[in-house]
DNA sequence: CTATATGCGACAAAAATAGTCGCAATTATC
DNA sequence: GATAATTGCGACTATTTTTGTCGCATATAG
């Protein structure tokens, strides 16, 4: 339980990557994904999605590719789970409203709880810390 | 990301209307599902495992159904999560072995830090913190 | 004997995740 | 200018996981 994705898997693997080369190298999404085994369009789908929150810098063309945009050290956990799946949080109910609780629920406040527990935990960790 | 499943979520459900409960009486599965609008299948086999894991006593028959068998106080929230779903860790590979990077997970360091961070939250929290 | 429970396993449906494909835009190289 | 390699993006399919259902055995109160 409260596992995470395959496309967080690969950004971290990625996001170390990068963090082991020349800051100024980029590297393509084939050549990663080759690397670690990891379905290159899938890859590259994620590396889009940090590219477009300036997590990485991307350039197009032959030797185009990715490199880091910013300093691993400036990335919050939070942040970086949630650019690449939703809001994270144990439950729904959390971020949404519609709940069918008819008798209402009665487990709200002890969820929050947790959810704001393993937020903080996230939010006071940076990529640096990680990857 | 990082939800939690309904199966829990029932089953915290339910736990927290047995605390309320008088601690002598049993209530049915269908009395529980009814009451929060749960499936009463699916709550039925969550009360099972909690039943067979002794957090909850069971008697059959008419007239029967379950009430806490355990002081709150006792049950440590990894513990309880583990019964009803897997092993509470955001990677397989905090628990298997097989692993198919060709190169060498670059990541499995980090990962198994979150894994043992969240793993204490838990640890450090009993069912009477919560339900 | 009947009705209502738990206990358990197999199955089905639905949802979420993972992965693929096609195509446009960009650009280095020839 | 043509070609090849790249990012960027959306639609689509496949797979896996989760959620929910059903049937039947056993127990037991009335």
């Amino acid at each position: 339980m409260l596992k995470i994705s395959r496309k967080v898997e690969y950004a971290l693997i990625a996001l170390r990557h990068f963090q082991n080369e020349n800051p100024h190298k980029f590297t393509s999404a084939r050549e990663v994904a080759l690397k670690y085994s990891i379905p290159q369009e899938l890859l590259a789908k994620v590396l889009q999605s940090l590219a477009k929150n300036n997590i990485l810098k991307a350039i197009k063309g032959p030797l185009g590719g990715y490199k880091l945009a910013t300093d691993p050290k400036e990335i919050n956990m939070t942040e970086f789970f949630e650019i690449i799946e939703g809001p994270v949080g144990i439950m729904n109910c959390y971020f949404e409203s519609g709940c069918d609780q008819i008798d209402g629920c009665n487990i709200k406040t002890p969820i929050n709880n947790i959810n704001d527990a393993i937020r903080n935990m996230f939010n006071n960790m940076t990529l640096a810390d990680i990857a």
